[in-house]
DNA sequence: GCCGTTTTCGGCCCGACTGTTTTCAGTCG
């Protein structure tokens, strides 16, 4: 793990102290977002820590924060954090993960019972500890060895490949119902994050009330967690938490900024509503009274409520698709026209039953014309990748001739013979030279040697980019989401190369990888790189993974100009050339 | 702890729901 990201999580840990010793929230949230500033941080840390005043130009480090990374920097501790640490047993901060439990609650078991960590916890419920501290009574305890146990079994956050189509699926049976009039997906899955922590759906509907008890008593619910007029959270059996909001239908646009966040951007338009002396809510955006009791249940029209659009426009700010909402995305300036699903004319990475997919050449070549596209890439596995039963030169002859074969008897779909070459440890490939340049399309991957240092990960890479046969650094860090974190090289100097020589940066679109990952793509526009999508596909369904490549895509500023994949055929072919 | 077109002090987003409590604290998103 890089630096920054390890350092992030030592923030994160100073937070948690913080927040169950009981500093003021400001100070814990302010920590958080060092954190986060951490986490999202491309680039080298020691450098900037470094500099005089790089840190502290960083959005949310001040003095205080700057001083801290850069003694971690020099030491490899921090003060505070030793410090906190000899003072609270850190079982605790696994006790702020438990739903139910926050920190006033985890301070009051630190300072008045033995309890210091989940096992404890397990314990306190039965041997009646807990029941003792104020305001647990029978249910608020029984919510939380509900919790707990869901705690100790549950996955973290739930891939975008599974919560998409399972949002699609609740969409539709909630939507059929009488009296439901729409029903839409908000949250983090709409702002096309690649893990997603919960659901989130809106509604406008005639009467709440039944579909609020459809929604509780769906097949699939294992426990309701809340349950009120306009508002009910499920969990379902596969561990997934699904928030159904009731809404007005005249202040949709509102409901569906507030519940699609991020959180971050949030907070921002509220800052930018009250400069201007007004108030932003889920209900709308309202003239400021200065008036505490909420403007909406005084009967105070909203300025604007109707549409995300109107909301922006009211707040003079330019309009930002939900996949440009994140902290890191300014809000002044307008985003750039990002590229649509609708623009992917191609997919140039696939594999076939000569490596390891599961269709042959002319059934991946239906699959691929069933999406539209004016041209598909056949790029199965090179020799060293024994385990995808990768091909040798003479397979891949004969591959090669087979596509070119299949390519004439298929009108209506353009078929590239290419191949998916494995990048080895030290930048070479895994085919000759004269062996790639017969090739239609070579996409260079790293397979193997995924821990190796950022420094050999950077040139490694680079020399691929580099290669003059190459067109696609394919899924550039081989990282896989929640299992293995993959390479981390310098991005920005592994882009620029990539520009420089006319190489496309690949975004594998497979929800398992998404890689490179939005704020890479970021990177890669801002270094001119170009970009392409691929989803990589070993088996018919994998086409429809398209749609994560996009998503990721539009996270990273990608337009339809510099995805190669939304261009014209003459164009990709002369391109290719 | 951070920040500044109300600037170096005094703020820091806002509402729903639950459970325990008789008016609201704590948690969540």
């Amino acid at each position: 793990m890089s630096d920054q990201r390890v350092l992030a999580k030592e923030f994160e840990i100073i937070a948690a102290l913080l927040e169950i010793s009981g500093a003021n929230a400001f100070r814990v949230n302010a920590t958080k977002k060092v954190s986060r500033v951490l986490q999202d941080f491309e680039g080298d840390l020691h450098a900037i820590a470094a500099t005089p005043g790089g840190l502290e130009a960083l959005d949310g480090i001040g003095k205080s924060s700057a001083e801290k990374i850069r003694q971690w920097c020099d030491a490899g501790t921090i003060d505070e954090l030793e410090t906190l640490r000899s003072e609270i047993p850190p079982g605790l901060i696994g006790l702020l993960d438990i739903s139910g439990l926050g920190p006033k609650t985890v301070g009051r078991l630190w300072r008045e019972t033995d309890i210091v960590d989940r096992a404890g916890l397990a314990r306190g419920i039965e041997d009646g500890t807990l029941a003792a501290l104020p305001r647990m009574g029978a249910k608020t305890i029984a919510n939380i060895k509900d919790s707990l146990e869901f705690a100790e079994q549950a996955a973290e956050r739930t891939s975008i490949g599974i919560a998409l189509p399972l949002a699609e699926l609740l969409l539709e049976e909630l939507g059929s119902l009488p009296g439901v009039n729409s029903i839409e997906y908000a949250g983090s899955l709409r702002r096309g994050c690649e893990t997603i922590g919960d659901i989130d759906l809106l509604a406008t509907c005639d009467d709440p009330a039944p579909l609020i008890e459809t929604f509780t008593q769906a097949p699939g619910v294992t426990k309701v967690l809340a349950s009120g007029d306009t508002k009910a959270s499920i969990r379902l059996k596969d561990g997934i938490q699904v928030d159904l909001r009731i809404i007005d239908a005249e202040a949709i646009g509102a409901a569906r900024m507030y519940f699609t966040g991020s959180k971050e951007h949030n907070v921002k338009l509220r800052h930018l509503a009250q400069a201007r002396s007004l108030r932003l809510n889920e209900y709308g955006l309202f003239p400021d009274d200065g008036q505490q009791e909420p403007p909406q249940q005084r009967g105070i029209a909203p300025i604007a409520a109707a549409t995300e659009e109107d909301i922006y426009a009211a707040l003079d700010l330019p309009f930002h698709p939900p996949e440009l909402r994140e902290e890191r995305d300014a809000i002044e300036i307008p985003p750039p026209p990002l590229l649509t699903l609708a623009d992917i004319a191609c997919d140039l990475h696939t594999h076939t039953t000569a490596s390891d997919g599961h269709l042959p050449i002319a059934a991946m070549a239906e699959e691929a014309m069933r999406c539209g596209y004016h041209t598909l890439a056949i790029t199965d596995h090179s020799r060293s990748s024994v385990q995808a039963n990768g091909l040798s030169v003479e397979r891949l002859l004969e591959h090669v001739a087979a596509i070119r074969e299949v390519d004439a008897a298929t009108p209506g779909i353009r078929l590239l013979a290419g191949s998916e070459v494995d990048i080895h440890a030290d930048g070479s490939l895994d085919y000759d030279d004269d062996v790639l340049a017969m090739l239609d399309l070579v996409v260079a991957s790293p397979h193997a040697a995924l821990r190796q240092p950022p420094e050999e990960a950077t040139s490694r890479l680079i020399a691929a980019v580099s290669h003059r046969h190459v067109h696609v650094l394919g899924h550039p860090t081989g990282r896989m989401i929640g299992r293995r974190p993959g390479l981390e090289p310098d991005m920005r100097a592994v882009a620029e190369a990539a520009a420089k020589h006319g190489t496309a940066l690949e975004i594998n679109a497979n929800p398992s990888r998404l890689d490179l990952r939005d704020r890479h793509v970021r990177i890669a526009m801002e270094s001119g790189a170009l970009i392409s999508i691929n989803t990589d596909a070993h088996a018919a369904a994998h086409f429809a993974f398209m749609r994560y490549g996009v998503l990721t895509g539009r996270r990273g500023g990608l337009t339809s100009e510099q995805c190669i994949n939304a261009w014209q055929a003459d164009r990709l072919l002369a391109w290719l050339d």
